[in-house]
This record gives C-alpha cells, sequence and structure tokens, in this order.
DNA sequence: AAGTATCCATTTA
DNA sequence: TAAATGGATACTT
C-alpha cells in the first residue's frame, strides 16, 4: 500500500493506493504524527504517482463543483456484490443532482433495500469521487453522513446546491 | 407533526 | 445462528 497526501483547497486529504489501484480517500484530518509525514515523504512508484496526480486532478474538479474529467482506477472490490452496485449507481450520479437513497434502491433493482443502501454509502471505502454525497434521503432532506455533516453540506454546496433549513435541497439557490 | 412498523445487507455476539 | 445496527421509508395517529 502507498499513501499519499492530496493537497486541495478545501484541506489535505489523504489517499490509500493498492499496488493496481486507488484504495481508499480520507478526509482531511488533525495533525498528522511525524510517522505519518515519513509515510508521505516516502517516494511512490511512478504509476502510483500517475494515479496520485489524477486523484489529485479528478478532487480538485469534484471540490469545484466540476465534474472530474478522468478518474484515476478506483478499487472498489472490498465491497460485497450489493455494496459495489450501489457505489456504481452513485457514478452514474451527474454533478449538480441528486438521488434519494429510495432511488439508487429502485436502481440496482432492489426497491426495499433503502436501509441497506444508506449503509453501502457509509462504506464508501472513496468519498466524494464516488458521490456518496449525492445521495439525499426522501423528499431532499439531508440524511446523514457518516464523514460528518458538515462535509456533505459542503460538498453539496460546491456543486450549487443549497440546503435549506427545513433540510430540503434546492438547485441552485 | 410525531410515533410506529418494516425494510435489507453487514457486522458482531 | 441470532441479534443488533445503520447516512431510511411509508403508513398511522
Amino acid at each position: 500500500m502507498y499513501i499519499s497526501p492530496i493537497p486541495t483547497r478545501t484541506g489535505r486529504f489523504i489517499a490509500t493506493f493498492s499496488d493496481r489501484e486507488l484504495a481508499a480517500l480520507a478526509f482531511p484530518a488533525g495533525p498528522s504524527s511525524p510517522l505519518d509525514e515519513a509515510v508521505a515523504r516516502t517516494p511512490l512508484p511512478p504509476r502510483v504517482a500517475g494515479w496520485a496526480r489524477l486523484t489529485r486532478a479528478a478532487l480538485t474538479d469534484a471540490l469545484a463543483g466540476q465534474p472530474p474529467a478522468e478518474l484515476p482506477p478506483l478499487d472498489l472490490s472490498t465491497g460485497t456484490e450489493f455494496q459495489q452496485g450501489v457505489w456504481q449507481a452513485m457514478l452514474r450520479i451527474a454533478t449538480g443532482d441528486t438521488r434519494s437513497y429510495g432511488q439508487i434502491a429502485a436502481d440496482i433493482g432492489r426497491p426495499k433495500a433503502v436501509r441497506a443502501v444508506g449503509q453501502a454509502c457509509g462504506a464508501n471505502p472513496v468519498p466524494v469521487l464516488v458521490p456518496c454525497h449525492r445521495v439525499t434521503a426522501s423528499g431532499g432532506r439531508l440524511g446523514g453522513f457518516s464523514s460528518g455533516l458538515e462535509w456533505k453540506r459542503k460538498l453539496l454546496a460546491f456543486e450549487g446546491i443549497e440546503v435549506t433549513d427545513a433540510g430540503k435541497v434546492a438547485p441552485r439557490a
């Protein structure tokens, strides 16, 4: 596994790569330990460095409300079949658009598996690039977000979606 | 506008 | 195996 910090205007994300693809992405966290720093400075194999660049570009676009031009190879194999289905469905949500848990459930052919969808969202290893934040509760309410509701709100705001105090999501204020 | 019954894949005991 | 647990929903007061 390779670790690489991904600097963005919203903070320093941490990307984790296997030797085949991007395996995980973590939101900016608190101060890192000296050990983390040392790991972060370890030079990456050229191939991995390339993915890191792609990741940064994609993340930069996403955080600017632009659809990423190109995504690094994503390792979604960590999930179960069901979860992968959910993640794929999320990847199909356009930037600036949202779906409800119910719609995702319907998309993958399990109209009633709404709750399971919520769980699968939380298990998403690559937040932002796999837009788990674009999945809202029904009726446009915000719903939850394992990485922090503030992030969800912020990410949606970048895409021009406002969350009103009533908990509704409105396209471009 | 609240409270309740149910929904389903994972995880944990 | 069984029970608990989520980023929930739909139906009932």
